[in-house]
Parts: structure tokens; sequence; C-alpha cells
RNA sequence: GCCGGAGUGGCGAAACUGGUAGACGCGCCAGACUCAAAAUCUGGUGGUGGCAACACCGUGUCGGUUCGAGUCCGACCUCCGGCACCA
């Protein structure tokens, strides 16, 4: 063994011995249970960055651990890869998008076996390979069979400038992020998915997916947006116009409405907008805007009056009928009833517009509300009013009676509503996966039979970036149609990626299947543990979770959630730095490139590129990502300090839920503990192979340290179940700075003591830095691979103390401290803590009035 | 705007079920070793007052519950994530 730590050398040989052995490599065993521990698979933009080294190094921990308590682990790792950064990229340097991400796919691999990450790379899949997108071709032509796939018209950013569909990142204040052009909205065929007739079972399940976070649980649940209401109708009163329908939750508010507010696209707006030019100008007006919901609800509030009455169905009452831009069309009938006293913005519209505010709704207490002044919105502890023979209900008996009511009269029924809405899958673009139709002149569109599958993306193009490539290749675009042998075009549109991302787990199990999947399947599912970004609580995991029972309810998998644990990591925050220019708009500054100086009579540290030594703009703490330049790049770590040091500060810095602001100032410290565990070792090398069975007469110091290494390693064990790696590594440098204290002199108990703290600790610890301890463990002498070596069980006999230190407070404060044995009962504490002087100095001449006592830890006297 | 989180020393953080706030580490200060420096090792380190024992204050802000609150409840402030075509 050499006396000091070199950190590459180790990895290296370290890493070549998990190569040569396929030390990760796993099969189907019905002798162990099994672990499926899944990493959110990557997209290869080119470099690894810490967000990846976080969450991959928490699965590598997890499974590493499973692995020592017996588990047949399996954690596989792959490529999200297509995409748009790939078309970026085509356009900047004029390199095939298939040839960059390979190319970043070989170089992300590379880095992923540096950081020495266990997994069973003959899982590996790449999602833009025809093996595997192949497969979820098949499964669209199988939705589209089972009427679980449509197609409608639905809307885009539509640059008319490059004649292209934008995305939403790629609108920047309302404009193109390329041409500058402002972005028109238009309407277009696309393909759907009917998540929402699978909304209830989603939201049902969540109840039972105890090992979930909360907080991602209930943004699903918000998300879906499950709502029970009323669809009611409301007449108008001109002859030619059908009545309209409106959904609401609050029937019992339907006396307050004074205004009706219909959408632009309402079929009343259109028939209106025909005849008045001023209703048709305010349409045209609001079609330009938002698409996205941040700028939707960030939008101005407007309206006009259409100039016609609806008839409120319970009152009989006339009110005026308006069209707003607030009003969704696709959600509910793009209709409202306006009850502005008991709705936070229809109040405001009413005030913006002068619109009359009806109290219909007053609390049971005596609280003051002035709905003219702020709308009240209480459902629990009202009572309706002014509502005619529906006054003096609470919330849930007005809605029984007036739905009821509506019911019987055949003017409205009981619905239920969903904020969801179905998975618009279509994308105009090049990189992604082919969605499989042939559209026929007379069969209209047509999946393309299994036989025909998969439709290849042609991968050897030049890439423009205006418009997809796939129009212009007439070989490609023009064939016949599968039913009626006509000649056809195919769909030039290709899946939205999070499709492929939505089953890449369950493919990893049946690698080279010539199915989508086999019965392997059903052994590794539902994953175990889950481990990805928070950015990913709601899209991704449900559409994952939605994706899961649409294949179970074609027969691929029996299980109903893909996954029964998830742990959702922080963010990896870092500053940003970039520059605003008149011409190429703002172009990001990688962090590598900028400098700190420090201005002449201040502290400040103003940054600057090094390029050009001129001032560049800061952001604040902000999200690593591609867009920003702000990655941080772990491979000048490595080859600074190794792997190991990586590993261990990224689950040192903080708990894996939580953000982590990064600093590479702190790794110093970590890099240092691991040379002081390479240094103990080093000195006890020749380390006794004595095994003690019987500690109980062991000297005092020795009873001491075994107290300590059981004490911490129960600690160590708790935070590992806990996922709180954090507090494993503070475990394991407790550990190590009792051992490099305990002086074993010539005493072989203390030898045999220190032998087994050191075996616990570099157990403990190679979950974490698996290079050095695989080093260390071979330089002790063992012969047992410590991949499979058990988890150290704690000693409870090590635990026992014959003194304990019992807090003692006055009226909540901490006074001072006594120390007792364990075990005692609450009269003899009390009597021990009352017979003490310094205590009986703080008590003086009151009287004791209570006495709290917690067992073995504390007594508070109240005085 | 809506939904979900977070806020504790100079910094990253810990604190089990409401029971000693600040474990562990970074940084800083002092000392040892050295011709010197680096590295390493030892000790100290929330704030204020005090020679000291010690006292008071202290977990974003304000208020509440409790013998006792970082932890529970209410209101607010700031920051982060998501908002359906970034992944």
């Amino acid at each position: 063994m050499q006396a000091s730590y070199y950190p590459s050398e180790v990895e290296e040989q370290v890493q070549a011995y998990w190569e040569k052995h396929l030390s990760f490599q796993v099969t189907e065993r019905l002798d162990k249970e099994k672990f499926y521990c899944l990493s959110m698979l990557p997209y290869p933009s080119g470099h690894l960055h810490m967000g990846h080294v976080r969450n991959y190094t928490i699965g590598d921990v997890m499974s590493r651990y499973e692995r020592m308590r017996g588990r047949n682990v399996m954690q596989p790792m792959g490529w999200d890869a297509f995409g748009l950064p790939a078309e970026n990229a085509a356009i900047q340097r004029e390199v095939p998008p298939a040839k960059w991400t390979y190319q970043n796919i070989e170089h992300m691999k590379h880095q992923l076996k540096r950081m020495g990450f266990g997994f069973d790379w003959s899982r590996e899949l790449t999602t833009c390979k025809p093996e595997y997108y192949r497969w979820e071709q098949w499964f669209f032509t199988k939705l589209v069979e089972k009427g679980l796939a449509y197609r409608r018209n639905a809307i885009v950013n539509w640059d008319p400038v490059d004649q292209t569909v934008l995305a939403n990142e790629q609108v920047i204040d309302g404009k193109g992020w390329r041409s500058g052009a402002i972005v028109e909205k238009r309407e277009i065929p696309q393909w759907f998915i009917r998540i929402t007739s699978y909304a209830d079972e989603l939201l049902d399940e969540l109840d039972s997916l105890e090992g979930w976070p909360d907080s991602v649980k209930t943004m699903q649940r918000n998300w879906i947006g499950r709502s029970e209401g009323l669809e009611i109708e409301f007449k108008i009163d001109k002859e030619c116009q059908a009545p309209l329908r409106v959904f609401t939750t609050r029937p019992d508010t339907i006396y307050g409405a004074t205004f009706m507010a219909v959408s632009i696209d309402h079929p009343l707006t259109q028939s209106v907008a025909s005849q008045n030019p001023d209703v048709s100008d305010f349409v045209s007006s609001c079609r330009r805007g938002a698409v996205s919901e941040v700028e939707f609800e960030a939008m101005e509030k407007r309206g006009m009056s259409l100039d016609v009455n609806a008839i409120n169905p319970l009152s009989g009452e006339k009110i005026p009928v308006w069209v707003a831009n607030f009003v969704l069309t696709g959600y509910g009938t793009g209709a409202i009833m306006a009850v502005p006293a008991h709705d936070t913005r229809d109040h405001e519209f009413a005030l913006r517009y002068r619109l009359p505010i009806r109290q219909v709704i007053s609390p049971l207490t005596d609280e003051e509300v002035d709905v003219q002044i702020q709308p009240w919105v209480a459902k629990e502890n009202t009572v309706t009013v002014n509502s005619g023979d529906f006054s003096g209900l609470s919330y849930h008996m007005a809605f029984e009676k007036i739905a009821t009511f509506a019911e019987q009269h055949g003017i409205g029924e009981r619905k239920i509503n969903y904020r969801l809405r179905d998975w618009g899958v279509s994308r105009q673009r090049y990189w992604g996966c082919p969605i499989p139709i042939i559209h026929c002149s007379v069969c209209g569109p047509v999946p393309i039979p299994e036989d025909h599958l998969p439709v290849l993306l042609p991968e050897d193009v030049t890439f423009m970036g205006v418009q997809s490539p796939l129009r212009e290749l007439d070989d490609w675009l023009n064939v016949n149609c599968p039913k009626c042998g006509k000649s056809s075009v195919r769909e030039t549109d290709t899946f939205d990626t999070f499709v492929e991302s939505s089953w890449y787990y369950a493919r990893y199990c049946t690698p080279n299947a010539p199915s989508m999947l086999d019965d392997r399947a059903d052994y590794w599912l539902p994953v175990d543990h889950y481990i990805g970004g928070i950015e990913h609580a709601v899209l991704h995991l449900l559409y994952f979770r939605f994706w899961h029972k649409l294949m179970r309810d074609i027969g691929l998998v029996s299980s109903d959630e893909p996954t029964t644990k998830l742990l959702c990591q922080g963010m990896v925050l870092a500053k940003a730095y970039y520059r605003d220019n008149d011409e190429s708009g703002r172009i990001w500054i990688r962090p590598e490139e900028v400098d700190f100086h420090t201005h002449e009579g201040t502290t400040d540290k103003v940054p600057v590129w090094k390029v050009d030594g001129q001032v560049v703009d800061e952001t604040g703490w902000t999200t690593m990502s591609k867009s920003k330049n702000n990655g941080v790049d772990p491979h000048d770590l490595i080859d600074r300090y190794g792997a190991d040091t990586v590993r261990l500060f990224t689950m040192f810095a903080s708990p894996p839920d939580q953000s982590l602001e990064w600093n590479d100032d702190a790794v110093a410290g970590s890099h240092r503990f691991l040379r002081r565990l390479w240094a103990i070792v080093y000195r006890h090398e020749d380390i006794s192979t004595v095994k003690l069975e019987n500690f109980s007469t062991v000297d005092q110091t020795t009873r001491t340290l075994r107290r300590d290494v059981h004490t911490i390693l129960q600690r160590i064990h708790r935070g590992m179940e806990r996922q709180q790696y954090n507090t494993v590594v503070a475990g394991c440098m407790e550990m190590m700075n009792s051992l490099d204290r305990f002086d074993i002199g010539d005493s072989m108990e203390r030898k045999v003591a220190l032998t087994e703290g050191i075996d616990i600790l570099i157990r403990v610890l190679s979950p974490i830095t698996p290079h050095i301890c695989h080093v260390l463990w071979q330089a002790l002498g063992k012969n047992e691979e410590l991949l499979d070596s058990p988890w150290p069980v704690v000693d409870p006999l090590a635990l026992i103390r014959d003194k304990i230190q019992l807090v003692v407070q006055i009226n909540g404060k901490r006074r001072t401290q006594i120390d007792v044995t364990p075990g005692l009962e609450d009269q003899e504490i009390r009597a021990v803590v009352l017979s003490d002087p310094t205590v009986s100095q703080y008590i003086g001449d009151a009287t004791v009035k209570k006495v709290v006592v917690v067992p073995d830890r504390l007594v508070n006297l109240v005085i």
C-alpha cells in the first residue's frame, strides 16, 4: 500500500476491476429480492453537469447500499436523444443532428464511467435509435385503433418570417427568437392522446403512492384539477340564439350573477362579431398574445359587451353578456356566469367595467363583509341570502337543491370538469420520432401496419433550421396508402420527446426484446426508487404514470403504477453571466470565462469576461442549463480531486431534496477527509484479524470508542434509510475523528476494537466513495468482495451507558444538567433534581408548581 | 397571476415524535512543525455585555397555542421550481 492517496490511480484501477468482473451486470434471479433503482435519463447536451452528477450519485449510493443489504440491484442508464437542442446545434455548427447527438453520447458516457457509477451498460438505450422508437410507433398505432389517440386542430406559435412553428421557449416577448418577428397564432391539425380518460385513475391512485413526496402528489392533484359542479343553461333573449351553457362549482351563487362572459371563440361571440365590427376588432386584438398560461394570466383582463342579454334560470333576471379575453375556450363550455361578489377575477372585471356587484352569500359568524370593496369567496360557514326560494342554505344544501332543480327542469346537470387537457404529441420538427401515419386523400389518416414499421427518420440530412427537411425528402414523403394503395404522403410531424421518456424505464428491463416488452418487465417493475429533478414533478411524471397505465391496458405490464418510491432532488444552482446585444440579443457567457475584478477602494467584485476584460451582467442563483451556458463541468473537478471527492462533496453539501448552490471552493475539505482516511488505514495496515466475541470486559476507553462507533453507525443507518446522505457523510467524519483520536498502545483488545471501527467505516462509506474504499478494503487483506459485503449491524450491547446527562430547565429555560443513571422513575428523577444544590439556588423561596419529566432527557420545573 | 417548496452563525448545513439550537464541514483566528512558505497537526470560533463565573439576545417578519416552539397554527416578506412546444 502506498503512503499517499492518488485518486486517479485508484479510480482507474478500480473501474478496470469492475469492468473486468462485469460487477454491475444483472439478470432476473428468484433467490434474491430485486431492487430497480432508476435515475432520470439525461439529454445528451454534450457535457455532464452537476445536476447529473448529483442525480446519479444519489442513485448510485442507494443502489450500492441496497446491494449490501442483499438485494439484486438493477441500475440502468440511457439517452433521451431526440429534441430541440440538436436542431439548434445543427444550425449553429452545420452538423447533422444525428452526428452531433451520437458524439455527445460518446463523450458523456465516458464522463459517467469516470464517476464510477454502477450502471449495467448492457441495458443502455438511446431513444433516437429505431430499435427503440419503433416500439412507440407501434404502440401509437394501437392507441389510434383503441380511439385513445385522435387528431384535432390546435393552436401553435407561428413565426411568419422563418415560416416555422416555435416552441414556447423560442418566443421572447411575443417575438420569434431568431427572426424577431411578431409571433402569430395558427391553428393546425395535431395528434392528441386521451389522458383525460385516465384523469380519475391518475388522481385516485395518488392516495396509494406512499413513497412519493406529498409536494409532488399535491402538484399533480392540482394539475388534474378535478372539480364537481353544475352545468346550467342561461337562455338568450334573442330568438335565434342557442342558450348559453356555463359550468360552475358555485351553484349557491347563481342569484349573484350580474353578467355573463364568453370566450372569443364562442359561437355567440362569432355570431355577434359577424355583424358588429367593434366586436370583431376586439376579437382579433385578443388573438395576438399569449399561448402560455403565464402570459395568459399576466395579461390585462379585457372585455366588451355583446349587447345581448341572458336570462338567469333561477331568478328570471336579464343580465348582459360580455366577451372577455380571460375566458378559456378549452375549459368547461367556454362561457361563464360572473359573480363579482364571490369571485376574485369577476370582481376585478366588474370594478373595471362598472358592472353591478350583488352579495348572495353571508357569513354565519359576525364577520364584516363588504363585497363592493372586496370579493368574499368562503364556502364554509356561509348562508345564501337574496336568493329567492334558495335563501338560507349552506353551500352544500344550496348546491344540492339548485342542482336537483336544474335537473328536474331539464336546464342543467351535475358535471365533473378537469383542468387537465389531452396530451398534444405532434411537433412540427425534424429531430424526433416520426408519427407513424400516412395521409390518404381517400382513407384519411391511416396508421402504418405493424409489418411496415418502423418509419425510419432519415439521419443524413442537411438541416437548415427553417423547416423540417422531411417535407423536402420526396422519396421519404411519398408512399402508397396501406389501405387502398393510392399514392399518399407521410405525416411529417414527430412526437413530443416526452413520449420517449414515458416508457424507457420499462424497456431497460427487456434489452434486445423482439417486441416492445416481454416477461422480464414484470420481474423488475415497478421501479423501486426513481430519482430525478423536481422540475419534472408534473409533466414528465404524469405522462410517465399515464403511459404505464396505457401499457397495462394493452397487456404489456401488470402493475398499476410505474414506481413505488420517488425522490425529487433539488436543483443545482449556479450564477449565470450574460450580455445583451442589440443585434444578436442576449448572449450567455460560461462561468469559466468570467473573472472577478475588485474596483479600487471597494470590496465589491465585478464580473468581467476574460476574452475582452469588459463587465458582464450577472443573474442571481439560477438553474444550471444549456441555454444559460452556466453548467459547471465536473471534468475539471475529477481531474483535480478524483471522482470520489466529487461524489462525497455532492452528497455532503446538502440533503438530496434541497437545492444546492454550487460553490467549488468547499470541495477541498471533502478531499482532505479522504486523505485522512487513507492515512489512518496506512498506519494500521497490519491490523489485527483477531475477532473478539465478547467486549464486556474491555477497559473504559475501549468501551467509549465502541459506544461512539455504534451510536454513530445507528445514525448513519438512519440517514441511509431516509436518504439523508449529508448526515451519513457527517457521521462518517465523526466516526473517523473518534478512530483517529483513539490510542491503541500495546493493547490487543484496543487493536481489535479499532479494527472493528475501521471495518465498519469502510463499509458504510463505500456506497458514497466506492473506489478508495475498494482499495483500502483490499489493503486490509479482506477477501470478501466489498460490493457484496453485508451492511454492518449495530451491537446493542455497545450502546449501553451507565450515566446520562439530564437537562434541567426552570420555566422552560435551560439552567443546568445533572448526571444520572439511565432508566430512573419519574419520582426518583424528581427527588434527584430537587436535591441538587444548583437547582435549589435557582428555585430559592419559590414554590414548584409543576414538574415535567421527559425520561432520560430533560426535567422542566415550573415555579 | 395560479400551484408546490425553501428561509437557522461569515458560508454549506444538523437538530428523531414539540424537549440542551448550531452536530459535521468550509472559512477565519491562535499555536506546533519549518530558515521560510505550502501541506499537516492541536486549540478556539452565533451576537452583545463582563476580568471572570455568568447574564441577556438569537432559527425571514409579526402574532398565537404550549410547562417548553427552528419544529404546531394564522397573516405577511423574500428566494427557488412548475404552468401543458426547453428537457
